[in-house]
DNA sequence: GCTTGACTTAGAGCGCGCTCAAACGTGCAG
DNA sequence: CTGCACGTTTGAGCGCGCTCTAAGTCAAGC
């Protein structure tokens, strides 16, 4: 799998995937031994597509890249894994429930109509 | 209400008090006459409470300060101001249920245990 | 052999959302 | 009068996450 077909199938753009290869995200990238060029397995569509999910949770790519390290260093770090994909549930828990709020906010407006929001000083 | 009360009261700092208020999404604020010194009223504190959730919820500053402008133009806005509403709340419905996927792969993976990442080129 | 096109690299650039620094003003307590 | 806390302004700086440019390499087709 090129780099290109990687690309496609994942809808992260080329430039994207070498750089989160550069920062660390993405170890054991096979080349072509006569172009040099990158060589994707099928596992990585699934580790990509797990990278932006985590990103789309709020994880910033300095985490990712700790993550990635462990996953690298082999199965022995799975209890610090373990630790850091639990940390993140309840970080994304914590979203889910403020986007949830939020929602039922907006719903209220929606439906209320016009002129909440009173900025006037009053007190 | 001053600018450091506000910024307690909702988490916000007084430098991004001033960063939002430049940023046209806080119209209407009152100084007082002699110092100088901005006043906020209740009203404000749900207002920043609200431009925070839809910050976390991913509508970009620009977004926020079309919102903000047509508020200020008063209520004969308010036809467009319900249809970014309810764009919006689409969005933040997509987002909640992209973060609820993510959640059951995350919980899938804490529970099954190591080593699911296989990155080898094979195929 | 030449062109085309997909890839490589190192490194610069960018938009966003803050965040802070510098210099100055106001008002009150000691 | 002095000092201090707290506010003001303009404008610069920063970290993040990409995003792109420039120059070069390789393989295949005409």
């Amino acid at each position: 799998m090129t780099i290109a077909e990687l690309a496609t199938v994942t809808g992260v753009s080329a430039h994207t995937l070498r750089y989160y290869e550069r920062a660390g995200l993405v170890p054991l990238v096979e080349r072509d031994p006569s172009s040099g060029h990158r060589r994707y397995s099928r596992g990585h569509v699934g580790w990509i597509e797990f990278l932006r999910n985590l990103r789309t949770a709020g994880m910033p790519v300095r985490e990712m890249r700790a993550y990635a390290r462990l996953v690298a260093r082999g199965d022995g770090t799975w209890p610090q894994r373990q630790a850091m994909l639990k940390a993140h549930r309840a970080h994304v828990d914590a979203m889910i429930r403020r986007l949830q709020a939020h929602r039922r906010v907006l719903d209220r407006k929606v439906r209320a109509g016009c002129a909440p929001p009173r900025l006037e000083v009053a007190d």
